[in-house]
DNA sequence: GATGAATGAGACTTCATTCAT
DNA sequence: TATGAATGAAGTCTCATTCAT
């Protein structure tokens, strides 16, 4: 049909599935988001959806396996690197640079963490705080020490979210954000020098 | 019915609707909990919630309004104090102190900013922090310095539910927790005196 | 509400849907009966069906429950006596009688075989078939003997859907059918004797 | 494709969807058998059966014309023999062999018949039962020869699907419920000779 | 000879809610 | 103070079928 534009590439459609979905599921929640309402958003039935995607929380995975992966990555380097100062500046930097290209999606996950509990793929994506915060902190240290790291963590993790909330350019925010859960990690990390 | 013992006091089934209701909503999700479910766990039928409550959402309200109180006690404290440094550690203590009082409400909170953004009660509440944050920090300090108070809150509030996964009495986190906190908002204090 | 005749008691509506399931699942199927039909024929909602039943299966079940009582006790008797031919000729007797009085019932097993073996309350069913044909023969006896008795029961069993197909009083074909297979049984198992 | 070796020729996709279409079918039951799961198995998609067959209701048909046959060929040559004993006896031994060869569809038969009841094609064929029933008894005999004659063919007819069940060579077992039936058949017929 | 993509209809089921008692 | 019975709306999902390629 050479007379209709819009007519879809293989793949196209599973792709904007994804797309509305995500942005859906961020705004409304999970539950709260119905096949329908990513149906009519994106023109199409119910069935089209389910010719893509085998059930609704498939769609939500596919999201995860496509969204997930920097944030994966970072933390895999961060599992084979000698666990020094240095590595842990760069585990922040790569962290942080992560969640940037992955703020929706992260948004997403902490806005539905209820939901999420009961679906697995959420489960394995919560785990990887964990992992991160003991990649920060070292086993035999003080609690202070260990929670400091955490601190850190949690500053760049969830002040990523809350950035737009001041003023400044990007860049100069998530410096500003990364430098500060630099130095705590580096003041956890210091006495044991 | 003066035989039975479990005689229902006025107001008791009313609390223990807010109590259960609490429990799943934090457990499940707000959306996935459904009326029958708490009703079967009471052991009571879904129209006696009815007469305590008149919908879904104005159990939730009431829950709010019950627990709210002492992070709500906390802000008005601050509100009206002159803005030293002492008043900022006194916050944060005060702040510190409402969050432990209240963390299953604040865990539901967290997990279901999705279901609360169309709720109005969930908005007045998230507000809540930004007000602190404000407190914290002052009006014409550097993006560093705001961030870094920013850092402090979020440290107290999400670590607050990171404490159960560290080692150590239940008293020496929660100071450990708010000295990290105090010390951040100590440094972004400082150059300004 | 005194002017309204038609005020359901409590177990008339669970009993009016087993009705009504029962005639429609035997006239086209359990498969091809939807509840809204069966909601539909009663004038209510679907909905109200689920306030009765947890599924729809659970409605199956509930009629075999119901109906399926008068055959398995034929059986339980049979079970407990000496096997006699005089036990074998009053076996034939009580399971005519048992199927005479759920027709209904065994019309719908019949003709929805495929679909009943996939719901267990089926199967248990099914089985008592193969149970009367062992109380009927002997163990040792001959495969001309065996396929005898089994020949009797078949007669018996859907000979007695056939029956509408012949004239005559009830009464009077019910009793020329018994006899054919009593007859049956007797040949076989009188040389044994 | 002249490379491959399993190149498919003319019918014979054809002939694997009635063959698959029949087990799952008689397996299944004809509404729980999805086109989807059919093409699953053949390894197709659903279109490519759309290509050999008109729809669902056709393939079923289709099967009947080609494996109804012997059963109608045994009934017409029955119905233009004069209807001695003989041709009794014959009539059952031709519709037991047409019957053996045709195990598969008639126990789908049997285990559908409240689907059947809806395709005509369904309709048809139960007639044929009645259609022997009347070439075996006499028109004016007594209710008990009549009955007598409806249970050797019962026997025979339903007999043969419980044939598993019993030990013997196949043989055997069929020369047995033959001569089982045209003994009932010798016994109703004798009297009016 | 077969496929990728999509559709309209309808299935079972659950939910928050109501009303008479 | 609570219950039995019922409802309207909506949910996820599957089915037979079609059509352009």
């Amino acid at each position: 049909m050479a007379e209709n534009g819009a007519r879809k590439s293989r793949g196209e459609t599973r792709r904007r599935i994804q797309e509305v979905a995500l942005d859906l599921f961020a705004e409304q929640g999970y539950e709260k988001t119905s096949l329908r309402e990513i149906a009519e958003v994106l023109q199409v039935t119910k069935p089209a959806i389910y010719y893509h995607f085998q059930s609704k929380e498939e769609i939500l995975l596919s999201i995860f396996q496509n969204l997930g992966r920097p944030v994966a990555d970072a933390i895999a380097w961060g599992e084979v690197q000698p666990r020094t100062l240095e590595t842990k500046r760069e585990l922040l930097r790569r962290y942080g640079a992560a969640l940037d290209a992955t703020v929706p999606l992260f948004r997403f996950m902490q806005e539905n963490e209820a939901t999420l509990r009961g679906l697995e793929v959420g489960r394995e994506f919560k785990d990887q705080m964990t992992v991160i915060g003991g990649l920060l902190s070292d086993p035999g240290s003080s609690l202070a020490a260990q929670l400091q790291c955490m601190g850190a963590l949690l500053t760049l993790h969830f002040g990523t979210f809350a950035l737009p909330h001041f003023e400044g350019s990007d860049e100069e925010k998530r410096e500003a954000l990364l430098s500060i859960a630099t130095e705590m990690v580096e003041r956890a990390h210091g006495p044991q020098d």
